[in-house]
DNA sequence: TAATTTATTGCAAAAATTTGCAATAAGGAA
DNA sequence: TTCCTTATTGCAAATTTTTGCAATAAATTA
């Protein structure tokens, strides 16, 4: 029994249908679990879904992105937008000159999103954090 | 004197120059404050900047978000990238049903930004917070 | 001001991403 | 299981974004 079939219940039940094409796309996502770009996901999918082509990649990705079970990311230095399997929250800092990146922790963010939650109306926030700064490293080199 | 000029000496300190290009679209971006696509950008400054073409609008929005003046944002359910000018931080709340948005202040991040800046080494960090929910009228639709 | 250096631009072509539409196949009903 | 409905896919073409390179022009020096 596949990962996908973790999220099959929840598309079905809005209507959605689990194709070989989404439950490869999901199984990639999730084992990954690392920001991957839409080329690296045709490549790794495609090994369990053979006929998958870079429309249905694309067009799955922001399927995914719509239902809240897959984070896109704009990585800057990356020429690419990213995708990722929402899990817990990540958060990067980024560094705007080498590009250089640094997984943080928001855990202050949590009580914050709790209470939009409450005051917005809005349910199921998932949170998606870039920060960018200079690293040491390019402080120096910046004078 | 052009909105641009606040820009310059920032740029030429780090040895980058100030072009008609650049000041184009730094004021469009400045006088917008919103998020706009590369295409609205290069409508807008097009006006002041006649010759400009889309791969000086790409490369000069990739360069000001490398130089922390601009902030690149994937908004969910618009197609194209968006560019903001830096200034105070804006945060996003998106429905990913329906993709209305609501602009929101999380004041309780700069604590921790300030933070993160002391422990990581880190330094002008500037932080860009997406935000996904179901809107309260996608709720009720959703069943 | 004129000359020099080189960051930046425009052009043309390449690559990545999106779209329309007919064909396919998932999931429910008989 | 077989049939039916329609969500989803693949294909081909359109559009958007990126890249290489020669030409241009910003800023510094003389």
């Amino acid at each position: 029994m596949s990962c996908a079939s973790l999220y099959a219940p929840e598309l079905r039940a809005r209507g959605f249908r689990m194709t070989s094409q989404r439950k490869a796309i999901l199984h990639v996502l999730h084992h990954s679990g690392d920001h991957l770009s839409p080329a690296e996901i045709f490549e790794r999918a495609r090994r369990e879904a053979p006929g998958l082509t870079y429309p249905t990649v694309y067009r799955t990705l922001e399927f995914l992105a719509k239902n809240g079970l897959a984070m896109p990311a704009h990585i800057v230095g990356k020429k690419q937008l990213a995708y990722q399997i929402v899990g817990e929250s990540h958060h990067h800092l980024i560094c705007r000159s080498c590009g250089s990146s640094l997984e943080v922790g928001l855990d202050a963010l949590e009580p914050a999103i709790r209470q939009l939650e409450a005051s917005s109306g809005y349910r199921f926030i998932n949170s998606h954090v870039t920060l960018l700064g200079l690293c040491p490293k390019c402080q120096k080199e910046a004078g």
